[in-house]
DNA sequence: CTTGATCTTCAACAGGACTTGAAGTCGAGG
DNA sequence: CCTCGACTTCAAGTCCTGTTGAAGATCAAG
C-alpha cells in the first residue's frame, strides 16, 4: 500500500513531527529501531509508519522501558507496514505488566518505609530499614537483605521517575 | 562525647561492616557524603557514625533516590554525632513522599496503558497514549501532551530505567 | 627488618540515551 | 551560480554510580 514516493519525510521532518531531536532520530536508526532509503545524495528518506514507531518508543521511554526492550519487540513488528491494532495489544500488553511489577515494588518498598515512620525502632538500632550493620554486621555483609538479587536495578529511575530532566 | 580513639575504622572495615566494596566508601567521601580523619601515614580513619550515614545511602539507593537528594538532606545532619531519630523522621518523611509521588505517576501511566489495550483506539488514530502526532503534527511539537514539562528529564538515568535492571 | 595485606591517588571504563561539535555535502530558492 | 539551511559522518561529551587497574606507600605481624 505503499503508493506515493511524496510520503518520504527527511530527517528534521521526522523529528519535528515527532516533537524530537533530530540526533535523537539518527540514534534510533543507528540502534536498528527504525528504518530508512536513502536519497541518491546519500540523504535519509523516511516513510511515515517511522512515527508510529517512534510513538511507540517514546511511550516505552515514558514508561522507564529502556530501549533494549523496545528493540526486542519490534522484532517481531512487520518492516514494511504500520504496526496494527494487534501489535500495539500484544505491546500495550507485555509493557502494562511490566509497570505492574515496578509499582508493587514501589509499594513495597513505600510501606516499608511509612511503617518505620511509626514504628518501634526508636534508637534506630535493628530497625529493618535501617539496619545499621553495626551490631548486627556479624550476620554477614551489610544491608542488603531486603532486595535480594536485584539491587542494582533501580538505579536512576531518575529518569523513568520522570522527574528529572534532560 | 567522643571519648575512645579506639573508634576509628579504616575504610575496609567500614567496607566490610557497611557490606559494600571500598571503593564505594572512598567514592561517598569523595561526594562528601562521608568525612573521615587521616593518620600520620596519610590513610582514612572513620568514626563509627559513618556506618549509619552509608545505612541511609543505601536506603536511598534502594528507594531510586540519587545521591544528590541525599547529599542534600545529609546537609542538615551534624557533622560530629550519630543522626539521630528525629533526622530520621525528617529524611524517611521526605523520601516516603517521593516514593509516593513515583508510584502515583507509574499508576496513572498503568491506568492509561490498561485503558488504552481495551480502549476504542481501533485504528491507534487519536489515541491518547500512541498520539501519533501524524495527522495531529499541527498542533505543536510531539507526543509529549500526557508529560507537561518534565519529558526532557528522563534522559538517561540508566538506572533509571529503574525498572528495568541494569 | 621483611613480608604481605591493606592502604593511597588518579585515570579510565561501563552502560543507557542521547547531545554536541567539527568538517564537509546536498537541495531549493533567487 | 550562489547561498543558506538542512543534511552527512564520526568522535567525543554528558549524567550517574560506581568499579577496575596501575604504581606506589603504609601498617601490623613475625
Amino acid at each position: 500500500m505503499d503508493t506515493a514516493p511524496v510520503d518520504l519525510l527527511s530527517v528534521g521532518e521526522v523529528a519535528r513531527r515527532a516533537g524530537i531531536a533530530t540526533s535523537a532520530v539518527r540514534f534510533y536508526e543507528d540502534q536498528g529501531l527504525i528504518s530508512s532509503e536513502r536519497t541518491t545524495g546519500n540523504q535519509r528518506r523516511y516513510r511515515r509508519h517511522v512515527l508510529r514507531r517512534i510513538s511507540l518508543i517514546l511511550v516505552a521511554k515514558r514508561l522507564g522501558i529502556p530501549l533494549s526492550e523496545v528493540a526486542e519487540v519490534f522484532t517481531g513488528l512487520p518492516e514494511d507496514r504500520m504496526p496494527g491494532k494487534h501489535d500495539w495489544d500484544r505491546i500495550s500488553r507485555r509493557w502494562a505488566e511490566q509497570l505492574r511489577a515496578r509499582r508493587a515494588e514501589l509499594e513495597r518498598l513505600e510501606a516499608e518505609l511509612t511503617g518505620c515512620i511509626g514504628c518501634g525502632c526508636v534508637s534506630l538500632r535493628r530497625c529493618r530499614v535501617l539496619n545499621p550493620g553495626d551490631e548486627l554486621a556479624a550476620e554477614g555483609p551489610g544491608p542488603r537483605r531486603l532486595l535480594p538479587g536485584t539491587a542494582g536495578e533501580a538505579s536512576a529511575a531518575g529518569g523513568a521517575g520522570g522527574a528529572a530532566g534532560a
